[in-house]
RNA sequence: GGCGGCAUACCCAAGUGGCAAGGGAGCGGUCUGCAAAACCGUUAUACAGCGGUUCAAAUCCGCUUGCCGCCUCCA
């Protein structure tokens, strides 16, 4: 089956056709830089991530553009706020931005273009508008007359009396019709401003994308994407600018992921319930995060707890712990070469999960980026993989068995890394996952480390109740010890 | 007021006409000095309720109830 995308725009799965035969543009809304990043953007960094990687793998070569905005309102407050200029503030944001990104491991776009370095660009559009009839000047601003633009509301789905008539719309004696947007704002003094034929000011907050977009995209292009609530009015006035200057169409497939909600409810700064990624990865392993947010599909709302990403995290110390095995015991005779007979005379079904697993992976991503159901075939997968290994005991494998449990290993890392789970070699993984998790237990390194030491010597001597009472010590902590003939393991537990 | 979405086991969650994926948690067992992990077994005659279409519906249609989102800055 073909790639199908569900495209806001026309409210149906639709076969994904690019524009260029082999390559896939895609433009993706990054952020106003004016605060720190929340799990709501770590959710659409994260789906648009897989996106691209999967597109990746079905050979596009992907072009991906996510933008800065680093002019507007919220940003000027802030600055304001703190007495610094302007883009000390979004300098600052679209630093730890960057951070945040790269500590959740994801893909850097190919460009990462700035508002405010597309000025020229964005008074191209707005000129354009002006002289088409579609814009008017109004005081020191220039607004777009939704009137004029016939397709208004096609993405959104609504018609512009119904909108009116929600009468949530702010009074502004300037615009003809209350849905009009700003599209040039006159700056006030002391504000930030750029020449126009308009006078000085500055863009309005759609303006960006259209010219970015089209300026290193063109038009149309294949994928625009972004949260669901730039559907409107943001992506609805995009199109509308975009379309009105230059009579084409902007882009062809619009996707939309779906909130992060806490208790049911929302995330969004204006809210205030928000919890940033930051401080989330200071005791969750990235990949964690990852496999909590691809468990759900893209466009629906997900609940955020520390019990779902406990759960994620649980799921995803299997997979680490199976591919950790897996690669140990198989290394004598991973490479030796056997028919498929053999091979599947050594474990029938974990033989035809490996067989199926690439089929049924392709199917489910396919289809709209189903990674829940991609994630569902992984782990069968996996738990096959665990059994055929604790058939053997703790006894590394050979021959034919080596064979098959190092395909199936690496049939179930690489469909993972599809997604950017399993990127990391396993001990690093596990070692990592103990750093994080140490922390919340208010125990070091050093102190675990002795108490297993004290603990060893105890058992050397047979002395059980000493031994016990290291281990009840340590699981107070939440501390779990493992006892392996090589020696002893430990892991944190999850947080009550 | 307008537009849209969702309702599947204890929890999370996939499933758009043909015997209800997967994960977490629980319980019983195997293993273990004791554990943990892992494995085995087990946990929805049933998919919010009612009615309809069909040989066949969680899946399509209608109504009802409940929750959520957008219409204002927001991923």
């Amino acid at each position: 089956m073909a790639l199908q995308i569900y495209n806001t725009l026309t409210g149906n799965k639709e076969e994904f056709v690019p524009v260029e035969p082999g390559r896939v543009k895609m433009y993706v809304c990054g952020i106003t830089v004016y605060d720190l990043c929340h799990i709501g953007h770590a959710r659409s960094a994260i789906v648009f991530d897989v996106i691209c990687r999967f597109l990746t793998s079905l050979g596009y070569q992907v072009f991906y553009v996510r933008n800065f905005t680093d002019i507007d309102d919220k940003i000027l407050r802030r600055a304001a706020a703190e007495g610094v200029d302007y883009r000390r503030v979004s300098e600052r944001f679209i630093r730890a931005f960057h951070e945040d990104m790269q500590s959740l491991g994801l893909l850097p776009p190919a460009l990462e273009p700035l508002a405010t370095e597309h000025i020229p660009e964005m008074i191209e559009i707005v000129r354009r508008l002006v002289e088409k009839g579609v814009a008017y000047k109004a005081g020191t601003d220039v607004y777009f007359g939704v009137e004029l633009f016939s397709g208004y509301g096609k993405l959104s789905g609504r018609e512009l009396e119904d909108m009116v008539a929600g009468a949530r719309v702010e009074v502004d004696e300037n615009k003809r019709n209350p849905m009009d947007f700003v599209l040039w704002k006159g700056s006030k003094p002391g504000e930030p401003a750029w020449e126009s034929p308009w006078g000085p000011g500055r863009p309005g907050w759609h303006i960006e994308c259209s010219a970015m977009a089209r300026k290193y995209l063109g038009a149309p292009f294949d994928i625009h994407g972004g949260g669901k609530d730039l559907v409107f009015p943001h992506h609805e006035n995009e199109i509308a600018q975009a379309e009105a200057a230059f009579d084409a169409p902007f882009a062809r497939y619009w996707v939309h992921n779906g909130f992060v909600n806490i208790d049911n409810e929302k995330m969004s700064k204006s809210l205030g319930n928000f919890i940033t990624i930051r401080d989330v990865l200071d005791s969750v392993h990235p990949e964690s995060l990852r496999l909590f947010v691809i468990s759900k599909h893209y466009r629906s709302p997900v609940d955020f707890s520390d019990e779902t990403v406990g759960e994620a995290e649980r799921g995803l110390e299997r997979l680490y712990s199976t591919l950790e095995a897996a690669t140990q015991r198989s290394a004598n005779g991973r490479n030796d070469d056997y028919p498929d007979e053999i091979l599947k005379k050594q474990d029938v079904e974990l033989f035809e999960k490996l067989e199926s697993l690439p089929a049924l992976f392709s199917e489910a991503m396919n289809n709209d980026f189903n990674t829940a159901q991609a994630v569902g075939y992984i782990f069968a997968l996996q738990r096959n993989l665990q059994r055929f290994l604790d058939k053997f005991g703790r006894k590394n494998l050979k021959g034919p068995c080596a064979r098959l449990a190092a395909l199936s290993a690496d049939c179930l890392q690489k469909h993972c890394q599809v997604m950017g789970l399993l990127m990391v070699d396993p001990e690093v993984f596990f070692e990592r996952q103990r750093t994080l998790k140490l922390k919340t237990t208010g125990m070091s390194e050093d102190e675990v480390r002795d108490l297993i030491e004290r603990r060893h010597k105890a058992r050397i001597e047979k002395d059980f109740a000493e031994a016990d009472r290291i281990r009840k010590q340590l699981e107070e902590k939440r501390i779990q010890l493992e006892d392996f003939p090589e020696g002893t393991k430990w892991r944190v537990g999850l947080q009550p």
